[in-house]
DNA sequence: GCGATCACG
DNA sequence: GACGTACGTGATCGCA
């Protein structure tokens, strides 16, 4: 290890190595290596942040002398004074343990000092080090958040907390302490610490030691003249702690004078060595650190490149086909391989009405090909002038699609594809019906649904380090944005071939997980059969009367005029209605009201709950606002929007259903969101007037009848809930009588209505808080509530008790049928966010149990529907209920099936102890029909 | 691109 | 003792 004199050039980094791990790995999301899950969360953390000072620090802050300070043993010298010195810490977590060694291992590998001394804290050689430098002038960063270090600071020692980022000078420290550095020691004295054990003086805090300590000077000058304190209690407590307090000071001030070892001009920083290092991050299975720190040495030339580990991707080995003889090459290729994976390239994202402009298959790393079909713009080779230039040569559409077809139809060929939905629909309109499928997207979010994201390029990135070309990088964005089928061939050939090759790549790394994780049934019983299902819903859409829309939109803004007006006037100045700033600087500027809560960002809100106390209390401006914006969200979201959404090709509205996206396995709609249309108010529910059947064809809308509380029997095992299932009685009614122990006959409506938020509260992970701010009444009461309930149903809290007990051993909750969500923040040390955890705990098995039950009776249905002969077409899905178009003279018939199959959808996977209940109507618009 | 708001289950 | 809360979504608007 080299050395290097210490003057006033030097800049000596100390890590607090110790605090980090701990820190690391109660702030990191936990990580374990992939083949043999040893934790190594915090090793991964503590090698960034190494890797991060070592590198990243450029100019003035760059170190010259580096050390990491261990701590050693328990025992030091401070238990000799105060044998209960840290005596209340904990042992380290099970999955801490192992990660110590590791940690002075990854030192070492980074050819960084290791250093402990026994008796010591690490905090006495940091203590040290850092003095001896600043004695020769030199700088010193020491690399913690402790507080106990926070007495070194001086102008020449800094701290860095490298996690927050941030810097840590007197002034940070008189921030916290109320005091310069130099009488931290005095504060901790007279406060104590709980998490140190240290005593201090009981009923003292920072801010009184801090007050003391201005007054008297130091903690000796205080003891001494303790007779002087006016504050009677304040002055017995501290004549009869006097001892304790020195002892407490004796403990908080750290050894400067430690006998180190090693000396500090040793510390002199030395390139690490290539191979230890990236030797030791691939043992560690560290994929992006290893990758960076790759990169960093073959960019300076210390090492070859190399391709080591995981085939390299190579953007140059993908094939642009553009005759038909290459492409039966490499179709016969493909059908030897078995397992391809697949993308179509389009012309815009809705694949209802696109266009087909390239397909690409995959079949083994590296081997892919693009196969333009309908790109206009000539490659580098053609003419400069897009007017009148050739397109570029390509196998014609009809004849390659033609080729293709046996291929993506073929039973014996597995074809994968990356949210494939999309690129299915296409297929379709082409006249390509592709089958068998699997989908990489599916199958990370059956795998690791909470965890991260699914998306292609963040799985790319995580699993192989590699970062596929961004879509804007060969299309553009905002105005310049080209469509793909301008993209000259070359671009094209990388961006398109790259997609199938990583999908590919995707599906034979994720796809054993499944078992591993078991979740193979819940992708191939739930999720995989139901593409093609929502495929066709998708695609056959739904009928929407534009003239009805249009009709009720002008209403709407009839109305909204009168009551811009108004409010106009109310106001008496003209703003932007649509404008909470605007709004919140007239109601609680110029007029003066009184706010209510504030939001996020500080400024008072103006939300519905806001506005309709401030009405309620008489004012007019506030009621104006709430009228207006009722109208003016139907009309801009739903009577506006859904016209613009009317597909002109098939006058229908065809939504696009997100299979991923909600974290409990529900579906999402978007483009147009059709699982949001309004129903709660008379004015909204007109908007469902104009959802449709064609002629001779009638809507029908089938929905579960709380099926989310059944399912809370029925997991919970609650006996009184069951058996009010079971004999069909008002479930809301029947836990208002047990709470309030009055009988159903003739009750009050208000008290059934408080019954029916806790039922509704308990399946969101109650708290006293929602409750109150549900019902408006004040959290006490809430609270009184909650308890009778537990106490009639304890069967409940017993379920809640031991699903947060499990989610925060397992870091996942399950539905019924085996899906998994995951929850990495149930043992955050922030409360806000467990508790946020614990609440997503009890509810997403009984969401996430209640979509799986939907999902198979979608899946049964199309089979159910041919068995019986009849056409019905489903057409949406919301949650719990499904809507379907069928003819009028099928309609009962059609009821009957769809009631069997959903109320039978559980079976035989699982057999409920509570019925499901299926409410079904037929009607000419959706309105009436639910 | 983000926060505030509000539509649904 | 304070904190910040009901669960799950998507679309639109204003505003930086």
């Amino acid at each position: 290890m080299p050395t290097a004199p210490i003057n006033e050039d030097s800049h000596l980094y100390l890590i607090d190595a110790s605090a980090y791990i701990f820190r690391a790995f109660h702030a990191l999301p936990p990580l374990s290596r992939a083949s043999d899950g040893l934790p190594v969360g915090a090793v991964a953390g503590f090698c960034n942040m190494l890797w991060k000072l070592l590198e990243e620090l450029k100019g003035d802050d760059r170190p010259t002398h580096f050390a990491c300070i261990f701590d050693k043993g328990s025992y030091t010298f401070r238990n000799d004074l105060y044998p209960d010195y840290k005596a209340n810490r904990d042992e380290p977590p099970e999955d801490l343990r192992p990660q110590f060694p590791l940690v002075r291992e990854a030192s070492i590998a980074f050819a960084c000092h290791a250093l402990e001394l026994e008796g010591y804290e690490a905090d006495d050689l940091i203590a040290t080090y850092a003095r001896q430098a600043e004695a020769k002038g030199a700088r010193v960063t020491i690399v913690s958040s402790d507080k106990d270090l926070m007495q070194l600071v001086t102008d020449k020692i800094t701290m860095l907390d490298t996690m927050k980022n941030k810097t840590l000078g007197r002034d940070e420290v008189f921030e916290k302490f109320g005091v310069g550095p130099e009488k931290v020691v005095d504060v901790q004295s007279l406060a104590g610490d709980s998490t140190d054990n240290v005593p201090g003086a009981p009923g003292i805090g920072v801010k009184t030691a801090a007050q003391l300590l201005d007054e008297y000077g130091t903690v000796e000058e205080l003891l001494a003249r303790a007779e002087e304190i006016k504050q009677p209690k304040r002055r017995q407590t501290l004549i009869d702690h006097a001892d304790q307090v020195r002892i407490s000071k004796k403990l908080v001030q750290l050894d400067e004078n430690v006998p180190v070892e090693v000396p500090v001009e040793d510390l002199a920083v030395c390139d690490p060595d290539p191979k230890t290092l990236i030797d030791f991050l691939e043992k560690m299975e560290f994929r992006t650190i290893t990758r960076r720190v790759r990169e960093t040495f073959e960019a300076d030339g210390v090492i070859e490149e190399t391709t080591a580990g995981d085939i390299g991707f190579d953007r140059e080995a993908y094939t642009c086909i553009r005759d038909f003889k290459t492409l039966e090459d490499w179709i016969a290729r493909a059908y030897e391989a078995g397992v391809i994976g697949v993308d179509c390239e389009t012309n815009s994202l809705d694949c209802q009405t696109c266009d087909l402009v390239g397909v690409s298959i995959a079949i083994a790393p590296n081997e892919a090909a693009y196969i333009p079909l309908g790109h206009i713009d000539p490659d580098h080779s053609g003419g400069d002038d897009m007017f009148d230039a050739a397109p570029p040569r390509q196998v014609r559409k009809e004849d390659a699609l033609a080729a293709l077809k046996p291929l993506l139809e073929d039973p014996a060929v597995l074809k994968v594809g990356q949210n494939f939905k999309y690129d299915l629909t296409v297929f379709h309109r082409n006249g390509i019906e592709v089958a068998p499928v699997d989908d990489t997207m599916l199958i990370s979010f059956a795998l690791h649904a909470g965890m991260h994201g699914h998306g292609m390029d963040e799985l790319s990135e995580r699993y192989f380090s590699h970062t596929p070309i961004p879509f804007k990088e060969v299309c553009g964005s905002g105005q310049k944005q080209i469509t793909f089928d301008r993209v000259p061939l070359d671009k094209a050939t990388e961006y398109a071939a790259e997609d199938a090759d990583v999908t590919l790549r995707l599906w034979t790394y994720l796809k054993p997980y499944l078992h591993k994780e078991k979740v193979t049934t819940v992708y191939e019983t739930l999720d995989r059969p139901l593409i093609p299902v929502l495929a066709d819903m998708e695609r056959h859409g739904i009928k929407v009367d534009r003239d009805f829309l249009s009709r009720l939109s002008a209403d709407f803004q009839q109305r909204m005029a009168g009551y811009e007006d108004a409010a106009y006037k109310a106001a008496g100045t003209e703003f932007n209605m649509g404008s909470p700033k605007q709004l919140g600087d007239i109601l609680f500027g110029e007029m003066g009201l009184p706010g209510g809560k504030k939001t996020k960002s500080g400024a008072w809100s103006t939300d519905a709950s806001q506005l309709e106390t401030l009405a309620a209390e008489g004012h007019e401006l506030p009621q104006i606002i709430l009228d207006w914006r009722t109208l003016s969200k139907l009309r801009s979201t739903y009577t506006e929007a859904l016209q613009d959404a009317i597909n002109p090709n098939t006058k229908r509205v065809h939504t696009s259903y997100s299979m991923a996206g909600a974290q409990t396995g529900r579906l999402s709609s978007t483009d147009p969101n059709l699982q949001n249309i309004p129903i709660r108010t008379e004015e909204g529910r007109k908007i469902r007037e104009a959802f449709i059947a064609e002629d001779g064809n009638v809507i029908i809308s089938a929905d579960y009848s709380q099926i989310e509380l059944r399912l809370l029997a029925h997991i919970a095992n609650i006996d009184a809930l069951k058996t009010a299932f079971n004999e069909g009685l008002d479930i809301h009614a029947m836990t208002a009588s047990e709470m309030f122990d009055t009988p159903i006959e003739g009750m009050d409506p208000m008290v059934r209505r408080r019954a029916k938020a806790i039922n509704f509260g308990i399946i969101y992970g109650i708290s006293a808080f929602g409750l109150a701010n549900q019902l408006g009444i004040d959290r006490g009461e809430a609270s009184d509530y909650i308890k009778a309930y537990f106490q009639k149903f304890p069967g409940i809290r017993k379920y809640m008790d031991e699903t947060k007990e499990f989610a925060k051993d397992n870091l996942y909750v399950q539905t019924a049928f085996g899906r998994k969500l995951h929850l990495k923040d149930m043992n955050s040390k922030n409360g806000a966010m467990r508790a946020f955890s614990e609440r997503q705990a009890i509810n997403a098995p009984i969401q996430g149990s209640a979509a799986d039950i939907i999902k198979r009776a979608m899946i049964e249905m199309p089979g159910a529907l041919a068995a019986k002969k009849l056409d019905a077409k489903m057409l949406l899905q919301v949650h719990d209920e499904l809507v379907f178009e069928c003819p009028e003279d099928q309609a009962e018939d059609t009821i009957a099936v769809i009631r069997r199959v959903m109320q039978k959808a559980p079976l035989p996977a699982l057999d409920l102890s509570v019925p499901l209940d299926v409410d079904a109507n037929a009607a000419k618009t959706w309105a009436e029909a639910h």
